[in-house]
DNA sequence: TCAAAAGTGTTCAAGCTACACCCATGC
DNA sequence: GCATGGGTGTAGCTTGAACACTTTTGA
């Protein structure tokens, strides 16, 4: 499961958007999945979820963090279980390989909040990352995973409204932000429309104890 | 993962404890690992893991969760990926059950804060777990799954003080539970040392959100 | 000069912490 | 009575929400 964010091309609004491959096979054919494909004998669960990212989307994530493992018995017509991972990539990254993708038909970009019926058991799946995404933005410094390495607390600001999906009150998240320890100034500045806005790099050195003692590995 | 509490018989500590095995064959042939099982064709994730809790314990849980997917390569001699569940036992539970368990020779209760070195990567897995067991305390109502139906605030502040590994105040954290609308007052109170403490239930009503969308499914 | 975003200050309410204090029971 | 845990009250601090206000640019 891959996010990214758009920015909607009739409006200023940003949005979460996700690509999802059309089925060519019997199970669901001509529906809509998330992408997947099978785990090697050698190959660890990480590198598997990596591996598929890439044959989707031609694309390295910013962020990779496994979600769930999905195993009912009825939720393919063989039993397959499902270990699903979610990755972030970063938008700059996705629009530059964009007219490629229009080259794999069978893959396209959709909005997460509005996505038609898909195959298997794959819209749940997609409710509980979104889930995830959500609560996760909050306690840690995920939205990093969606951004470029420098950017103004307005883009920042964006992030978090389009995963939360409401607006919030700039002064404030100005000092949430900043009190947290985890940005660090640069004395360079985006100018273009009105006040020049200071840019921002994450600082690396904060531990977010986001996954606990799993930390990065796996 | 089976975690339960235990009074320690010197003191007066209560203490998270969890239930290991024996290993009989060649990896790790002698050492102690977490119990479990292979997963049947036409069996979901929980019910092996249920099945599996059963069959170490002679239990049902009162509380079963999805943990992980372990799947690194190097983790067993043999390619073995485990989607391991925690479960949680209700103290009294337990204890009736004590003198079988002695029977199963295999299998032998220890104290969670001081393991010995298991079988595979089987610390690392207790770690996480507790980890998240510490974690969800917080925000989920999970100690219910320690307590009988009926407890006192001062048996409840005794499992959360058990498994964040320090004192509570009495007073704030009858305010923070009683405030957080999960708890029922009942009218029996439980006597025999000192002032009569009010028996409390658990509200079945709330809804916790813990887990999502994903609800209490799979 | 004006619109609009960047950035600062202030107030209010809610929640948590520490700790003093009263209440009810067994011994 | 008195020790002890059950239970209440309260002052101080921190955090976040709301919103007024100042600053700096492009047009």
């Amino acid at each position: 499961m891959i996010f990214t964010l758009r920015r909607l091309p009739g409006s200023d609004d940003v949005r979460v958007a996700l690509p999802l491959v059309r089925r060519t096979r019997d199970p669901h054919e001509g529906q809509w999945a998330l992408p997947g494909g099978w785990l090697d004998v050698s190959e660890s669960l990480v590198a598997a979820a990596s591996r598929t990212l890439s044959e989707t989307t031609g694309l390295a994530p910013s962020y990779l963090e496994q979600l769930y493992a999905f195993g009912a018995v009825d939720r393919s017509p063989t039993r397959v279980v499902s270990i699903v991972y979610w990755a972030l990539l970063r938008a700059d990254d996705v629009s530059t390989e964009l007219d490629s993708a229009d080259q794999r038909e069978n893959v396209q970009w959709f909005d997460a909040a509005t996505l038609p019926r898909l195959a298997f058991d794959h819209n749940e799946i997609v409710d509980y990352a979104l889930w995830r995404l959500r609560n996760k933005v909050g306690y840690s410094r995920i939205a990093h995973g969606l951004l470029a390495d420098e950017f103004t607390l307005a883009e920042l600001r964006e992030v978090y409204e389009a995963i939360l999906g409401r607006r919030l009150d700039p002064a404030n998240f100005r000092r949430q932000v900043e009190n947290s320890g985890t940005l660090i100034p640069t004395d360079r500045f985006r100018t273009g429309s009105h006040r020049p806005a200071r840019l921002y790099r994450y600082n690396q050195d904060v531990e977010l104890a986001d996954r606990g003692p799993l930390g990065d590995r796996d």
